[in-house]
DNA sequence: TAAAATGTTGGGTA
DNA sequence: ATACCCAACATTTT
């Protein structure tokens, strides 16, 4: 479910419950949410650890600890809470940690597809990853010249971890629509002030999500209110909010595609 | 019922 | 090597 904002947002109001923390111990109740090493060796090697920082790299959530890193990815379904210990239990709850101050920290995720992985060094997980897109040494020259290194339509090379780290599919959209591109432009045949716009239409967006506290459309992400101000996503045979235009819908990649067909051109 | 859902990955093909 | 397509993962919702 979570993109680069909504992640950004677990970071940013996980930091004053976790960070000092010391985990207890863990409870795996379904083991394939660890990605890395065994799950015993996981609930060893963790327990005892402090939590020293809470971070983000792309999607991926970067707990710091004592000894290793703490990564946690929330896939499509997602979330994560820190409640009493003993609350309400939550059958979607498969790894649950324990921490110190009565509290635990819980990674519930519907559709299982999420992962969680204890490693020496973050990058040993995030290593791939391309570059992250609100840092201030991402430039529009660097995107650029990544655009120019591939022929590949925009849509699916925006949604490419190893392109661009972060950006999904709400905020692919979102960023074409608002830079005026079609998301099966060449990203070789970009014009110079097309890239700049792109460029600077992803930060827009991701920065304007972030500031909603990310985008809470299904019943797993709660608290933003980004979804309140989509342009495209979701919102196919509505106005266009630039010109009025039914949005329309096509699957690129197996992925809805959300586009004006008159501020987004083929070219 | 079938189709889709904010994500990745691995396999096969050209 | 690069690009592209599909299936798989597992569950819920429309």
């Amino acid at each position: 479910m979570p993109e680069l904002p909504e992640v950004e947002t677990f970071a940013r109001q996980l930091r004053a419950p976790l960070v000092g923390r010391t985990i207890t111990g863990v409870a795996i109740k379904w083991p394939r949410h660890v990605a890395t090493p065994s799950p015993r060796e996981f609930a060893e090697r963790i327990r005892g650890q402090r939590i020293e920082t809470v971070t983000r790299r792309g999607k991926y959530l970067v707990l710091e600890l004592s000894g290793d890193a703490l990564l946690i990815h929330l896939k499509m379904s997602g979330d994560l809470t820190v409640v009493p210990a003993g609350s309400a239990r939550d059958k979607h709850a498969h790894t649950i940690f324990h921490l110190n101050d009565g509290n635990e920290f819980r990674f519930s995720d519907t559709r299982k597809f999420g992962r969680v992985y204890l490693v020496c060094q973050p990058e040993e997980v995030t290593g791939k990853l391309g570059p992250e897109p609100l840092a201030a040494e991402f430039t529009a020259k660097e995107l650029g010249q990544r655009l120019a290194a591939h022929s590949r339509a925009l849509k699916p090379l925006l949604l490419d971890q190893t392109f661009l780290a972060g950006v999904g599919n709400i905020y692919a959209d979102e960023a074409l629509h608002m830079a005026g591109l079609h998301p099966l432009r060449k990203s070789d045949a970009l014009r110079a002030d097309e890239v700049k716009r792109l460029w600077r239409s992803i930060r827009r967006a991701l920065n304007s999500g972030i500031r909603h506290n990310g985008a809470s459309i299904d019943w797993v992400y709660r608290g933003g209110d980004f979804q309140n101000h989509f342009r495209v996503y979701g919102r196919q045979g509505e106005p266009c909010p630039a010109c009025g235009t039914r949005i329309r819908r096509i699957t690129v990649s197996q992925r809805g595609t959300h586009f004006c067909p008159h501020c987004q051109r083929k070219r």
